[in-house]
RNA sequence: GCGAAAGUGGCGGAACUGGUAGACGCGCAGGACUUAGGAUCCUGUGGGGCAACCCGUCCGGGUUCGAGUCCCGGCUUUCGCACCA
């Protein structure tokens, strides 16, 4: 019998994945093999990966290979022995859903359980070891009743608070617009010019935990371009505040006129002028307080307070227009258009360096949103102050130079280089390299009362507020005797109506605020007539406590439990897009920190682990709809098998860079499992197994084992086709023990066939239950090993010695071999012996 | 502009700490089995040369016995942030 080709056997039983698959799918359902015993886990290991938006095209390839790379990482920690939780919901509000929705005139309430059950039919398919009894909606009033809740806690510790900032404005659609919505300064709908408007809107205070988000981050052990994209985005600088007197004001306070209603002004009908009780002096931040000699000019944000108070009346009329245009243009324009523009506001500041005016400009290049809202200029060091100073005919003073001979050397650009110049032209401190004149500069000047060293963050507050539909109301009652007023925690969830005209409209608030049934409530506190805050919440608000609330899905009575919470978070494993490296992950690890500090939490950071996962094109091409080379799940899987789908996908690339998904590529993995199905059909018993297979086989044992543990999924599905190939070559019938630890190593991948093909082994319960196949060193040893020779540095041979061959034994052996002796003329000069890797003979 | 990453056969990609460049797969070529094969199996496959050999990891330098890997300079591509003082 062993003696028939095993291949004509093969039409008997071929490998049949739709079969396979729901056949599987089935039983895993009927026998809960992908519950986890949250209570009774004794090793407990949370993998997560990051939940999908359910759009209604479908599951995204994209998403797949997210979820595929997760999902081996779970089903492989399980099978080294851990209680593995793997849970996956849907983060359905937000923007994207609403203008869908919008789009196809259908209400969002009415679409998503239409989505979310699709994507639960594709994710089933796909074979994902998910516990669906614990999945969840962030649509879902039992979530977002506690995503309210999460906003009353960040309330109540003050770190919510309400202040008008601008939002985009389209003018013709009437409509609040999200940034992406905007598209070189125009709305992406109808093309009209973006504008800025001020709204009150909520924020967190995230900047307070600036300093320490930057510094958890060096105990994290997550892939270092997420950690340095938070670093970049916290972007903390180091430096000094200076504050500049405005010259003599109030000898001269007759040419000063603020503008009427502005606390200026009401200073100056009291009869005091400003600088009495308010303090007038600007100040600025700088990286470089070194250059301060240099500062001939000052500038103010257009928005900057004091721009009112000391603007000249000769001046007026061109500070208003010109703060009024600025301030009308959309925020993206603003921060992307890279021309100068100004304006003069007739006032002088004095420089607390050279005791030297200076004039103080108004100009958009600089943010009211960073540092100070104010800066020195200083064209002969900073590009943009150059630029300005050219523009505007300021003068520009070169204040450090390469070496004091350079001192009257002109500028003909700005010199930036802060590493190793030293100061000309500022009195005292000339000829001090730079590092040194920023300390005693910023002495000097603080024994004078005019600065402190100080370290700022770019990172703003988050605003919360949304004035759309499609979100959890944030839960707060406005009443015109207690002020804003949180709904009680007993009242929650503040339900989001289910109202027909969902449209944005040209009120500038949300939707809601046209329903005055909804809207309208009792005060909390005294029962009086009062009004709900009507905007939604931020969607990477649902998003930033999604982890903590998985393994209490179900309880109604608090947000997470207190014990399965501590059993199971922080998160052991994050795998997930760098494109939330930054937002979704530093909310997260806000939220995170806030609610441990309110002590309903009792660790500060989320995520133990986590790892980015690359992007996968087509064909060399950005996938996108307009091209039409979308990979569509569906269609793929039908026709190859979710098992071979999910291999190609870890196979294609490295999983942390991802790769080009190739059309053509695909059939290779699919032959592998065919192989693999074949070899289990042919299986023979007797005998012993093949020594040389054997140690092939604990060779790959043990490099799957170790490329899985660091997703390198591409190179342990490469090892376990060249154990294939090893198995299998040559006609011989693979005995069993060569192929059962085979299946287990590929059940990561391939779960479904895996299954199958362990059962058809003739074991009982779940490969996934059976553990990872042992490794057995002694086995993976080689008797012989292959030495290279190198004559220079140039490998002329090579030659077969025992393992633990001496350097003596390798020379000889090498010296026998014509190839490599022909090279060596009399005594090697020199010889390098890396054992097990080569022998290189210098001559 | 700033920040991050990457440039290796016809293609996707291997090479973990400097140590046999091109694992594995696709494609291609030849062969076997076949009425047939786009199925399966076997063999070959970086370039040049009859060969000994020579040349090869974006380009130019360097360090080293030895460089795809480290250092310096440049080019290209992708991604992120974009007037952050």
């Amino acid at each position: 019998m062993s003696n028939a080709p095993p291949r004509e056997r093969e039409a008997i039983d071929t490998y049949d994945p739709a079969a396979v698959e729901s056949k599987w799918r089935d039983r895993w359902r009927e026998r809960g093999t992908n519950h986890t015993d949250l209570h009774g886990a004794a090793r407990p290991f949370y993998s997560l990966m990051m939940f999908p938006y359910p759009s209604a095209e479908g599951l995204h390839v994209g998403n797949l290979f997210a979820f595929t790379g997760a999902d081996i990482y779970g089903r492989f920690q399980r099978m080294q022995g851990k209680n593995v939780f793997e849970p996956l919901g849907y983060d359905a509000f937000g923007i994207h859903s609403e203008n869908y929705a919008l789009k196809v005139g259908e209400h969002p309430a009415q679409l998503i359980p239409k989505n979310i059950a699709n994507f639960r039919r594709q994710l089933e398919r796909a074979g994902l070891m998910v516990d669906w009894r614990y999945s969840l909606s962030t649509t879902d009033p039992a979530y977002y009743k506690w995503t309210q809740w999460v906003f009353l806690q960040l309330f109540r510790r003050g770190l919510a608070y309400r202040k008008k900032s601008a939002v985009n404005w389209c003018p013709n659609d009437k409509t609040v617009l999200a940034n992406e919505q905007v598209i070189a300064g125009a709305c992406e709908r109808c093309g009209a010019l973006v504008e800025q408007r001020f709204l009150e809107q909520w924020f967190f205070r995230i900047s307070d935990y600036a300093p320490r988000l930057l510094k958890n981050l060096d105990t994290l052990d997550w892939s270092e371009s997420t950690k340095t994209a938070q670093r970049n985005w916290i972007g903390r600088s180091e430096g000094a505040e200076i504050a500049f007197e405005v010259e003599a004001a109030w000898d001269r306070h007759t040419r000063l006129t603020p503008i009427p209603g502005s606390a200026a002004a009401k200073q100056w009908q009291a009869g005091q002028a400003p600088g009495a009780s308010m303090d007038s002096r600007i100040r600025v931040f700088t990286t470089r307080p070194d250059t301060i000699y240099g500062a001939t000019y000052m500038v103010l944000a257009p928005e900057h307070p004091l721009v009112d108070v000391i603007t000249t009346a000769d001046q007026r009329a061109a500070v208003d227009s010109y703060c009024r245009q600025a301030m009308r243009q959309d925020l993206v324009t603003r921060r992307t258009s890279r021309e100068k523009t100004g304006v003069f506001t007739g006032a002088h500041a004095i420089n607390p360096a050279t005791k030297q005016p200076i004039p103080i400009w108004i100009a958009d290049y600089v943010l009211m949103e960073y540092g100070t809202g104010a800066i020195m200029g200083v064209p002969g060091h900073d590009e943009r102050d150059f630029e300005f100073a050219t523009q505007f005919g300021i003068p520009i003073v070169r204040v450090v130079a390469a070496s004091a001979a350079e001192a009257g050397a002109a500028l003909d650009e700005a010199f930036v280089d802060d590493a190793d110049g030293v100061l000309v032209n500022s009195g005292p401190f000339d000829a001090l390299p730079v590092s040194e004149a920023k300390r005693r500069i910023v002495d000097m000047l603080a024994a004078a009362g005019a600065a402190r060293a100080v370290e700022i963050y770019r990172l703003h507050d988050w605003c919360i507020s949304r004035q759309r539909y499609w979100g959890p109301p944030i839960p707060i009652i406005y009443c015109d005797r207690c002020g804003p007023v949180p709904v009680p925690e007993d009242q929650l969830p503040v339900l989001l109506p289910e109202i027909e005209d969902f449209k944005p409209d040209d009120s500038g608030v949300s939707p809601l605020a046209r329903h005055e049934s909804w809207y309208r409530a009792p005060c909390p506190k005294c029962a009086g007539p009062a009004r709900r805050e009507t905007d939604v919440s931020d969607t990477f608000l649902d998003s930033a406590w999604y982890f903590l609330r998985y393994p209490s899905v179900g309880r109604d009575d608090v947000p997470f439990d207190t014990e399965l919470t501590s059993k199971w978070l922080p998160v052991d494993s994050y795998i997930g897009g760098n494109e939330h490296a930054v937002l979704h992950m530093l909310y997260s690890r806000f939220i995170t920190m806030v609610l441990s500090d309110a002590g309903a939490i009792g660790f500060e950071e989320p995520f133990t682990r986590f790892r980015a996962h690359g992007m996968i094109v087509r064909e060399g091409a950005k996938m996108s709809k307009s091209r039409g080379n979308v990979v569509i799940p569906d269609r793929f899987i039908e026709e190859w098998g979710a098992d071979t789908f999910r291999t190609y996908l870890m196979f294609l690339g490295p999983f942390e860079e991802g790769g080009d998904f190739r059309d053509s590529g695909i059939s290779g993995v699919r032959r592998f499992l065919d192989r693999l199905w074949a070899s289990v059909g042919e299986l023979s018993g007797e005998g012993a197994p093949d020594t040389l297979v054997m140690r092939k086989l604990h060779q790959t044992i043990r490099k799957v084992g170790e490329d899985v543990q660091r997703l390198s999924y591409n190179t342990a599905i490469a090892a376990m086709m060249e154990y294939v190939n090893t198995l299998r070559r040559g006609e011989r019938t693979p005995h069993r023990a060569e192929v059962e630890p085979l299946v287990a190593l590929v059940a990561p991948f391939a779960p479904h066939v895996a299954e199958e093909l362990w059962e058809r082994l003739g074991r009982e319960g779940s490969v996934f239950d059976a553990g990872w196949p042992e490794f057995d060193a002694g086995l993976a040893a080689e008797d012989r090993i292959e030495l290279a020779v190198q004559v220079n540095g140039k490998t002329r041979g090579r030659v077969q010695i025992a393992p633990d061959a001496g350097q003596d034994l390798a020379l000889s052996a090498a010296l026998a071999e014509p190839g490599v002796a022909k090279f060596v003329t009399g005594e090697p000069r020199k010889v390098i012996f890396v054992p097990g890797r080569l022998l290189n003979i210098v001559v």
